[in-house]
DNA sequence: AAATCTGTCAACGTTGAAGTTGATTGACGT
DNA sequence: ACGTCAATCAACTTCAACGTTGACAGATTT
């Protein structure tokens, strides 16, 4: 019925296209604050301003709506983030500058993409239903690629010497996976105490450098 | 009716409370693979390798049950943590040297205390329906007691000019827990590849002295 | 051996959230 | 004024998971 409706109109409508991406921002917040499992589509309904059966006009069941968020938003944004971080590695810098620049590249996503992407981060794709459907594979691909890129330029700094070799690349890309990703409880966009520039300079300061005074 | 039965024999029987610790731990392992929403009873009987209705023989709702989790191991392993951090700071060491006890303290508890603590750390209270009640705001207060320890380490250090002072300590402390608190998605006790001795020399060699090679 | 206790199980009742339907409202072109 | 269509809503059905009950088998006690 529902479906009848949205291929009759599918693909036109000049508000229909802004309702839906409201709708979808909403449950996204929702989704957010009591995670996937826990949010009802009456909180989504209620936040949208509308009535529960209202929001089956836009998505066919609430999976639906959820693999939206990916298919539609989450899934882009990793693909820019890709993309920007490939662009990195062609520039003329340092290795070490680079490392950098992919770090504000990924802080910087999170905080401009609030809150999808940490709605991303937060549900454990391996804990959910999901993990085997297509789109759930090739988000983690997406994600793979992206810590392969790090990782990678993990083991040049090592092998060109500027990074130290007694510490496995792998537990400093968890390490500094854990910074940046563990954001995702703490970090909200807006005018705040702390923003994600300054946790940018904090995080590389502290992986680069370490905590310890080098006048001591 | 269950009620009768427990309240008849509450605290004594033999291997009634050894079964209960032991349906805990299935439990445990149940929430944590698929979360607490996600989890049925039916899925934690069947580890446990009977019938959903026996679960209630032993616990009154999945409330309960999650409750108990918590109320019974995690919030004991707390207090340790807390008392043995504590035990640390009256300790003859450098003050360097007891932040690197209470790293090591943080990850050897998860490790030993497997999956209790991770279920922890992985339902982030914050989202919970439990949010509000007595027992998780306890949770929520011994967490901040051991975060306000390392914190006040982390502020005696800049002071005593061990660390250096152009980082905000209230972001030291973020992108230390966020390592530590990280490896919930991806380190597994047994014989692996990477244990917790490693993670945690590999992570206090980062945090002190940083990535970069003094050599170079 | 009778009584009781421990723990289990099949069957049932209850609840709450997902999903469906057809009527209705309001805007807009004719 | 009329018909059409986007969008909404009240009221319903369905379903899965929670929760309850009473019977029952084996062990233990008296």
């Amino acid at each position: 019925m529902s479906r009848r409706r949205r291929s009759a109109q599918n693909e036109s409508s000049p508000n229909y296209q802004a309702k839906r991406r409201e709708l979808l921002r909403d449950a996204a917040i929702v989704f957010q604050e009591k995670g996937y499992e826990a949010a009802t589509l009456n909180d989504i309904a209620e936040r949208f301003g509308t009535d529960r059966a209202s929001i089956y006009y836009y998505f066919a069941s609430k999976k639906e709506l959820f693999q939206a968020l990916f298919h539609d938003v989450v899934s882009g944004v990793l693909d820019e983030n890709i993309t920007a971080a490939e662009a990195v590695l062609a520039l003329d810098l340092s290795t070490a500058e680079k490392l950098r620049r992919l770090v504000e590249l990924q802080l910087l996503s999170y905080e401009n993409n609030y809150p999808y992407v940490y709605l991303y981060i937060q549900e454990d794709m391996a804990k959910l239903e999901f993990q085997s459907t297509p789109w759930a594979k090739d988000m983690l691909r997406k994600t793979r690629r992206f810590e392969k890129i790090v990782s990678d330029l993990l083991d040049d700094l090592v092998a060109e010497g500027t990074f130290r070799g007694d510490i496995p690349t792998p537990l400093m890309a968890k390490a500094l996976f854990g910074m940046i990703n563990w954001t995702h409880r703490w970090l909200k966009p807006g005018p705040r105490k702390v923003n994600a520039k300054q946790t940018i300079d904090a995080f590389c300061s502290l992986f680069f450098e370490g905590a310890l005074n080098p006048d001591a």
